[in-house]
DNA sequence: AACACCCGCAACCGCACTATA
DNA sequence: GTATAGTGCGGTTGCGGGTGT
């Protein structure tokens, strides 16, 4: 017996997010929660599936999330993780706040993968790639680097500061978890002593704030508003200033990190509380 | 300028896992 | 114990923009 589709495909739409779908899908969650990501296109008055919705909200809604490119730090980071996890990549996107597992598992794929295969790595095993001739000059184990690259030579001590000896590894690993530990206890403890009132403050945020112009700073654009593309990070905004001088994308940015950082200190998005959850604590954590 | 090719990324698909009836 | 629904996860696809010819 074959199982079930998860929603039935037909009549519903698919391909790119449209402003206002996001809009809706926002506003819906935001304001009502979520309980069921099934019945979110049918609340929120949209022709997708609920598998739909939840991966536009956790790759590109929320607001939470980090865009822009990947530090040296990050990347060093994610190779480290990989090496101990492999292509578990929701673990290792819990390692990075504000990062999706898509756009971990992306990033691997396109760019640190080649690095390491640059760096004669074999990004699966992480360990250094042999070949017939090396194996006949007795050459194994070394990587194939070029030695008077002065490039290549950063990049290979770049990559050899971040093997690390299992044991320390697991030192890490063992770290993260208590730091993670300690973070929810902190936020328990904030979440009592809090004087703040969240639904108030939830409610003028919605009125000071116009969300749906905020989503998606092309909105600015009426040509692009029925199809356009989801792709939109803190780079572009940057580089149209640096190219353009002030613009209004670069405000309508610049609002969008504020809404960020003002949502961000209130809603515990780790852990995403329904209205109503938040209105029966009825405390907000204190940055 | 036009075309082909490449690359990055958002979105989709299908399987796995868990909870529940 | 079994079937089903709901959700999470990892692999893959395809579109669109960038770059080379």
């Amino acid at each position: 017996m074959g199982r079930k589709p998860c929603c039935e495909k037909v009549g519903l739409k698919r391909g790119p997010w449209t402003i206002d779908e996001d809009n809706k899908l926002m506003n819906f969650i935001l304001n009502n929660g979520i309980h069921c990501w099934r019945l979110v296109p049918k609340l929120a008055g949209l022709m997708r599936c609920g598998k739909s919705c939840r991966l536009r909200w956790i790759n590109y809604l929320r607001p939470d999330l980090k865009r822009g490119a990947f530090s040296e730090v990050e990347e060093d980071q994610l190779i480290q993780l990989h090496a101990r996890l492999g292509n578990r990549w929701s673990r290792i996107a819990a390692h990075f706040p504000g990062r999706t597992d898509n756009e971990i598992k992306n990033h691997w794929n396109t760019r640190i993968k080649k690095k390491l295969k640059f760096l004669g790595l074999d990004p699966s095993s992480h360990k250094p790639i042999t070949t017939h001739l090396e194996k006949s000059n007795g050459m194994e184990g070394e990587p194939i680097v070029e030695p008077n690259s002065t490039s290549l030579r950063e990049q290979e001590n770049n990559f050899i500061n971040v093997v690390v000896p299992f044991d320390q590894q697991q030192q890490q690993e063992e770290e993260d978890i208590l730091v993670l530990q300690n973070k929810e206890e902190d936020f328990q403890v904030h979440s009592n002593e809090s004087t703040i009132d969240l639904s108030h403050g939830y409610e003028m945020l919605w009125e000071t704030l116009d969300v749906g112009s905020m989503v998606n700073p092309k909105t600015i654009d009426p040509s692009n508003s029925n199809d356009y593309s989801p792709s939109f990070s803190l780079d572009y905004s940057l580089d149209q200033s640096r190219n353009e001088g002030p613009s209004s994308l670069s405000l309508q940015e610049n609002y969008r990190q504020c809404w960020i950082d003002n949502v961000d200190s209130m809603l515990p998005w780790d852990g995403f509380l329904t209205i109503e959850d938040i209105l029966y604590f009825g405390k907000l954590p204190v940055n």
